[in-house]
DNA sequence: CTAGTTGCAAATGTTTTGCATTCAC
DNA sequence: GTGAATGCAAAACATTTGCAACTAG
């Protein structure tokens, strides 16, 4: 489970790994990143990705990202931001902390754990899908029941703010 | 992909599923609640416990939590409400919406996504663990890295109880 | 009857790991 | 030189799916 000392080494690989991940905004899966680096180095291996990125993250120089949806994206940008998935493609997207009204810091009382952190995300339809949804209303929808929804915004509002 | 007809049939499978979600307070996974429906009907499947339970989610009388940690969480309270993951042992409590300040209902603009929901998700450590690690310090940490730290709360407020 | 459902097992997709070899320091 | 890191492939997981047999309505 993860490495802990800090004797690392700087490796040919690593170096690529990190580079690499820092260099795209598409916030990647380790398969992603695996394609990129592997068009510089063509013998890296998947297991060699996943364990860089390990410790990328746990030495604070990159954010697992966690989300819905099976695989974990990887972000490079360690700037406070927030997430939004499309529910139809699973771009990842950032948000700005600004876009985002009503949520301060969040403070947990009364509760008998020892709250450490939290963790949230947006989901909705990106640009890309919105438009390809709108030329061919028969694809099916995703909504994947596991988020809050939100009640009355209906999924047709092109980007007027309420 | 999951079902889509509305014909369902309530099968003893089906039932017995939703019976037990619903008694369970524990947010289980499909295979704890496999474990647990298998008490009382031996030759049920996995594979069935896991249609069963999308059935459940996509008929809006049970709630998939897609949190941290790789394996799903399954919620038969569909009444509102947060939730808090352990990082240590991986349990999930509920976090009453009074217990969390900070947090309205989030708002997004400026972006170009139709947004449809969003996620949330705390993470802290739980009683039972708390007390593990005051008695044997030595076991490491988890700190997942994939949330958002409370840079100064301290971890110290146990209003012990349980 | 018959279409939805089940049990089983095989398949899937992602991430981790064991191990001999290689390489950074 | 030596322990950390790699490449490879197998293992570990969680979840899904194909299919013949079964069953609720």
């Amino acid at each position: 489970m993860t490495v802990s000392t800090n004797s690392k080494r700087m490796t040919r690989q690593r170096r690529l790994v990190l580079e690499e991940l820092k260099k795209l905004k598409n916030h990647p899966s380790a398969d992603y990143l695996f394609g990129v680096v592997r068009q510089k180095m063509p013998n890296i291996s998947l297991g060699t990705v996943y364990r860089n990125l390990d410790v990328l993250v746990n030495s604070g120089q990159a954010l697992k990202l966690d989300l819905a949806g099976g695989q974990c994206r990887y972000d490079g940008d360690m700037s406070p931001h927030h997430h939004i998935r499309c529910s139809v493609c699973s771009a990842i997207d950032d948000l700005s902390e600004s876009a985002v009204a009503g949520i301060d810091k969040p403070r947990v009382s009364g509760s008998d754990y020892v709250v450490t952190g939290w963790r949230m995300e947006f989901e909705g339809v990106c640009p890309r899908c919105q438009r390809a949804k709108a030329e061919n209303p028969g694809s099916q929808e995703e909504a994947s029941h596991t988020v809050h929804a939100f009640p009355n915004m209906s999924v047709t509002q092109p980007e007027s703010e309420e």
